[in-house]
DNA sequence: TTGTTGACTCTGA
DNA sequence: CTCAGAGCCAACA
């Protein structure tokens, strides 16, 4: 069941339990969240967008394709994903990259 | 109902 | 590899 495309439960809801299965020291991109989710990678981000602070879900490990972190419309937070994940053991090069064939993560496995 | 916006991805150059 | 344009889906006015 790589599909967890439950009616019962909402779109976000689906899109942070999906999230919350990244296991540290692991990152996913945005069109793998809404690949699975059923919706397209703007969709994740715009439900990423309107997670609370609060949350406990790991949206620190979620960024796009190209392994970088979007720069989002509300202030910084860039820098806090960057530090979450190099406490967790991912590795930035110059660029605020990280090695996606390293640390990607692959749902379909669990 | 339409139109705009957004933490994106894909394809072509 | 990078950059630019088009497509994409959901929320909001």
């Amino acid at each position: 069941m790589s599909r967890p495309e439950s009616s019962t439960l909402s779109l976000y809801a689906r899109i942070y339990a999906l999230v919350s299965q990244v296991p540290s020291g692991h990152v996913v991109t945005y069109g793998q969240i809404g690949r699975l989710a059923g919706c397209s990678a703007r969709t994740v981000g715009f439900s990423m967008a309107a997670l609370p602070g609060d949350s406990q879900v790991p949206w620190h490990r979620v960024v796009n394709s190209r392994g970088q972190i979007s720069p989002r419309s509300s202030g910084e937070g860039a820098w806090v994903q960057k530090l979450l994940l190099g406490k967790e053991g991912v590795a930035f090069d110059d660029r605020q990259r990280l090695d996606l064939d390293e640390y990607r993560w692959s749902f379909s496995d669990r």
